[in-house]
DNA sequence: CGGCGATTTGATAATGGTCAAGTGCCGTGG
DNA sequence: CCACGGCACTTGACCATTATCAAATCGCCG
């Protein structure tokens, strides 16, 4: 046994917190932004080319992924709902990643224009976004510890409970149980391992009494302790 | 044969460009920042506990890692003169990372009411700050992307790569040459490999005429094709 | 029931890790 | 100036984790 992320855990539980510190006047200046509904299905890019907008993950799943020539794939973040993303497009025009559904989404499309007045009307609301970035690079610099420095067995066990707890932070967990619309390829493309060794990885950490799973595709997951 | 980071160093100097288009006043003006001059030695911490100051590097190069309760360490990037670094001390109260210098540097110290100060006065300038910011999520990604999916001696070319891109960047590299500041050892943090393979893998693209190096610890690096 | 993608399993190979023992470089002190 | 010591680098032998290839089996959705 070697999981080392119980610390990482908390810390991007408290991340959290801080960044819903934001009054109800200004959550009505968000919820007050013009934008685009879009119902997007499964597997499919939801920034292609020059985005002119930024967007949040309303229902459903995401992933940010980068592809290599030879048609390698890494999955670099997740999303859940309540994330918003691509901020990043505000303020750079280069776009290195891929950002796609994993099951349908439902996604909210804000143009530049919209978020850069935001911004400049509410500076607390650009200083939760200037955190969520922050945050992002944390969760990245985690990311590369952990495909690293950990074995596979510990990989999984982290991102495992990253999922979780960001899951419960967006009311999406109970008991220590919720979805996981991700497939053992996709888990692979984010640990940095096959497929094969995703499944015997899983496999071990059922044995082992820590997780279960159910289902197939869109499996229910329980982390058997917290 | 497998390196596949020639379209990556391109987007790194784009980017740096980017960054870089402030005027002439607002460079005045953090000229006139009260900075606090430090000269810290080989292999020290640069910050510690919680910060209440961001930095810039003067002179001399710094890493930023992530240390494992059981020892092990990951770097997730390097750091050359000119880059500001510890941002998110303003924003966000938790240290998830060490920064510490490879050889000695000039450190400069710029408190967080003077940063906050000078964002509130210059907008481009904080800009430019959360593009930096946005630039190193987007270096962490690439870094996962790196560890996870390449293997060691696309991985190390990788790291070399950007390395001397930057430092083109900094104005210390001439004739794709600059110095190396970096032990093995730091090579294998950063990659996460050993230090054993990563020797062995720097003697590969030796013996395949891509790099040249000279000296110890202090090496001086050439790469042999632009 | 049929079909397809996802998961599971087995056998084998390879990349990279571990352990151990040098070699070389460079600064320090006599 | 030279010997010493420490750290970085190098190399060899062997081992382990993880990848690769191939072939089931399962589960879900027409």
């Amino acid at each position: 046994m070697n999981i080392t992320s119980g610390s990482d855990a908390a810390t991007i539980i408290r991340d959290f917190e801080t960044i819903f510190k934001i009054s109800e006047d200004e959550k009505a200046a968000i919820n007050n932004l013009p934008m685009q509904l879009s119902d997007i299905r499964a597997d499919q890019d939801i920034v292609r080319g020059r985005p002119s907008r930024c967007f949040a993950v309303l229902e459903g799943f995401a992933s940010t992924s980068k592809v290599m020539v030879e048609g390698k794939r890494q999955i670099v973040a997740f999303h859940v709902p309540g994330d918003v993303r691509d901020v990043q497009s505000l303020h750079l025009d280069v776009l290195d990643i891929t950002m796609s559904t994993l099951p349908p989404c439902k996604i909210g499309f804000v143009q530049h224009e919209a978020m850069r007045a935001l911004c400049a009307g509410s500076p607390r609301i650009a200083d939760a976004l200037w955190r969520d970035t922050l945050i992002s690079s944390a969760i990245f610099r985690e990311w590369v510890m952990n495909v690293g420095r950990r074995d596979a067995y510990a990989r999984m066990a982290h991102i495992l409970c990253e999922w979780i707890v960001r899951m419960k932070a967006a009311g999406l967990a109970k008991d220590h149980a919720c979805e996981l619309p991700i497939t053992q390829s996709e888990l692979a493309d984010a640990t940095g391992m096959t497929t094969v060794h995703v499944n015997r990885t899983l496999m071990d950490l059922r044995k082992d009494g820590l997780i279960e799973l159910k289902g197939s595709k869109r499996r229910l997951f329980r982390a058997t302790s917290p």
